[in-house]
Parts: C-alpha cells; sequence; structure tokens
DNA sequence: CGACCATTTGATATGGATCAAGCGATGTGG
DNA sequence: CCACATCGCTTGATCCATATCAAATGGTCG
C-alpha cells in the first residue's frame, strides 16, 4: 500500500515569464536555458510538485532540497522512478502527460520553465536543441541504471544506493539522507524491514556507520565497491 | 552465468555511403533519415551486431528479423535490456560508446547509418533533431516500462510481456515467440524454469494456447489483462 | 510527559531460484 | 533412413532471500 503522505493533488500555475531569449551566439557555451528563463518555486516537504496524468506543460531545475517522481501501482505499491537533487533536471517526458508524479521529499526551491518555451526556443536554437535531447538523454541513462540495479541483491541494491547518493549529495564520504526508510525501499523496490537490515548488517561489518538514522558514513569504500557488484 | 552461444566479437565496416541529404522542405513530414540515409546489412541469427563498450558511431533501423540487447553482469549474469522488431531504431547512446551488447536473435536484416552523419544534419535540419531527441524518448519511455514490470510478480512479468509482444509482432492473438525462454528469462530477470511454468500454468488456465513452444494464441484477454497487474 | 512517527529487530511464510531429471524436436553421421 | 546426440523446453523436489507479520525502541514535537 502507500507509504505516507498521499497528498492530495493541486494544480498550479507557476508565474513564469520568460524573458526574451538570448539570440543564439550570445547564449554561453555552457548555456543553461533552463536557469536563464526559469521561475523560481518552492514546495514544502511532501508537497505535491505535478501529479501523474497531468499535462506536461513545464520542465523543472533543483536549486535546493530533494525531489521524488513515483508511480502507484494498481495494487497500491509505490515505485519511486528517481530522486532529484540539486542541479538536477525533471518533469520532462516524452508525451504530452506526465507518466510519474512529482513530490519535494524536504522543503525544496526549484526553477519552472514552460515546455513550450523551450521547445520554440530549440526549433532556432540548437544549442537548447541540442540540451533538451542530452536532459532526454541523462534520463534515459539514469533508468537504465536503476533498472539493472533492480536484478540485483538487496545488499547490492543498498551499497550502490548509497555510494550513488554520496558522489550525488556530497562527493565526500560522510552525508545525510535526505528521505526515509520508506522512501529508499521503494525506490529499490524492497521492504522498509529489508532496508533497515541490510544497512543494520552493513554497520555491522564496518562496511559504513550509522551516526543516526539519516546520517551515513561510508567507512570502506574497498569493501562497498566489492558488494556493489 | 551466461546462458549460451558466445560470440566472439567481430568489428565490421558497414559500406555507408551516405547520400546527401534532402534539403529541409524537401524532408517529407514524416520523413525517416534512417530510412533515407541506411545501408542495408544483414546478420545470422545469433551474430554480433556491436558489442558493450565499441564507439557508438552508428544507428541501426530494424528492417526484418529481431535483435535483443544485453549487458552481462559481473556475476555473469545476462540482462537482456530489449529486443528490437521491424521498424524499431536501436543503438543510439547517450554517451560515446554502448552501454549494451547488440546480437540478432533470429536471421535480420537492419538497415545503418552513421550516428555522425544524422548529427550534423540535425544541425541544419529541426526535423531530423526532433527526431533523434524523440528515438531517444521513445527508448526512455521502454526503460521506464521495463523496469516497472522488474518489480511486479513472475505472473505478472510474463503476462505482460506476451501482451506486449502481440502488440509489436503481430496485432492479431496469435503470434510465434522469434526468442528463446532463456532470452525471456534474462529479459524479464526471471530462470528459464519460472518463465516455462508460468506460461504451463497460464495454459492450464485456459489464458492462453501453446501449439508449439514458440506459437502462443492469447485465449482470454480480459483474464490477461487482469493479470497484467 | 505523552503521543506519534520512523526505525529497528525478531519470528515466520513464501515466491522464485536452484538442483535434478525427463521429454520432444531437430539434425547429423553412419 | 534410422540411431543417436544435442538442444530447448518442461516438470519435480528442495532451498533460500526477501516479504510479511509482530513487537520493541528511539526520536520529535506539542
Amino acid at each position: 500500500m502507500i507509504s505516507q503522505s498521499a497528498i492530495q493533488s493541486r494544480s498550479f500555475k507557476p508565474d513564469v515569464h520568460a524573458k526574451s531569449p538570448a539570440a543564439p551566439g550570445v547564449t554561453a557555451p555552457e548555456g543553461d536555458a533552463i536557469a536563464m528563463m526559469g521561475a523560481p518555486m518552492t514546495f514544502k516537504r511532501n508537497a505535491e510538485i505535478y501529479g501523474e496524468n497531468e499535462p506536461a506543460d513545464y520542465l523543472y531545475k533543483v536549486v535546493t532540497g530533494t525531489v521524488r517522481t513515483y508511480k502507484v501501482l494498481a495494487d497500491g505499491r509505490r515505485q519511486i522512478g528517481a530522486f532529484y537533487v540539486a542541479g538536477d533536471v525533471f518533469g520532462l517526458e516524452s508525451g504530452e502527460t506526465h507518466v510519474f508524479s512529482a513530490e519535494a521529499v524536504t522543503d525544496s526551491k526549484v526553477l519552472v520553465v514552460k515546455r513550450s518555451a523551450l521547445v520554440a526556443l530549440a526549433e532556432r536554437d540548437t544549442a537548447v536543441a541540442r540540451q533538451l535531447w542530452s536532459i532526454t538523454a541523462r534520463e534515459l541513462q539514469r533508468a537504465q541504471d536503476h533498472f539493472l540495479a533492480l536484478i540485483k541483491t538487496a545488499e547490492e541494491r543498498v551499497v550502490g544506493f548509497l555510494l550513488d547518493m554520496a558522489a550525488r549529495v556530497s562527493g565526500s564520504n560522510q552525508f545525510e539522507l535526505p528521505m526515509s526508510r520508506q522512501d529508499i525501499a521503494d525506490f529499490l523496490g524492497l521492504t522498509i524491514e529489508t532496508v533497515s537490515r541490510t544497512m543494520s548488517q552493513l554497520e555491522s561489518t564496518a562496511a559504513i556507520e550509522l551516526p543516526s538514522s539519516r546520517r551515513v558514513v561510508l567507512r570502506n569504500r574497498a569493501t562497498l565497491g566489492r558488494l556493489n557488484g
């Protein structure tokens, strides 16, 4: 069944005033159309950003906080598609409607851009077209990695997840998990009990340390790398 | 471990003579740059089309036959990423090298196009750019569907697979599976025994019929739809 | 302090994997 | 053209990783 927090679907109208776009050539080599055109919005913890089956009219870029996308299956289980942290782009779908829902995991600030504005811009600016394509390609990469993870053992999934999070939210061996055990379980296709047990076991073998349930210290990268399959 | 048929990696040089591309506007509304520019190649059953980690210099479109992409994991298990049938495009990667290997499941004919030629063309022709993007988007869609399938039960995975294949290779309720049970198992993240047992069970409940091991008749779509989750 | 969550830990159940034959179709050499 | 080897598939018996059910613990906030 659905874990917790079933937030009622609200639609919203971000106050997007697309600035007239920089002409091609004026755009920086690493020009980020979303950052330039995006309107900031904030979402409180567990607030819905968009819902499954809503029209995919906007594109989002995380400034601060963490966002999860998810889908509730027919039998009521929730599968989390991805977590997005600062710098990540989400909400770009192939079709006209969102396939996943999106919620803020923590209080979050995101930039919002009208999709049609970017697509229109891409017609004239090859760099923007390439950027949009590369966002989709990165998403594909992530989906493939995720699905390869799902055929591994519980321990490999958890270790892989911790290594990935370490790289994305800190770059060091020590970091704070922004999400609950339930979120992790729903992301990895495991139960909360299995996630908890696996982490306890990793701690008992000195591979990691858990000063608190959300705080993780990677103690032994060599071991973790081996456990990652 | 790897199922059967470890084909030795051969590199190949498709004889691609990119015809000078149609000018934008001359391109048909549904213009298919791959079909226009592609050089036909044939591959025998189980022949390698490209290998993991090889440079992703070409893009492929299936004309006849079936192709599988796969990855061999550290522990030796093989995970099939996707099956491609007539009309499907494969081989377009985000990076410079292939993340999966590709093999012909049956004797196959494919069109081959140099990636760089298409990317160059996309710089000038927005329609081609959009086409490339949409190929990646479709692949993302497929990867997401696949990964949602992996958290379902064995029966749901098998039923989902049969419904998908029916839609893709025939459109009717009766079709020939181009791939072995081992291929199906490696695609669905199950063992060959579980796939076989599940099919037998579906037959015993009159949901499907199996005139031969490769031939499938969908007997009861209502039941199958329900079993699909 | 007390209520409420999130997390951990323990006991048991189970779906699918693994181990092990058997069977049917296909193809090959004698 | 038959005998036998091979390969792909099915079926049976048992095992095990993870789910499920249940309870205790710990952390947070009014």
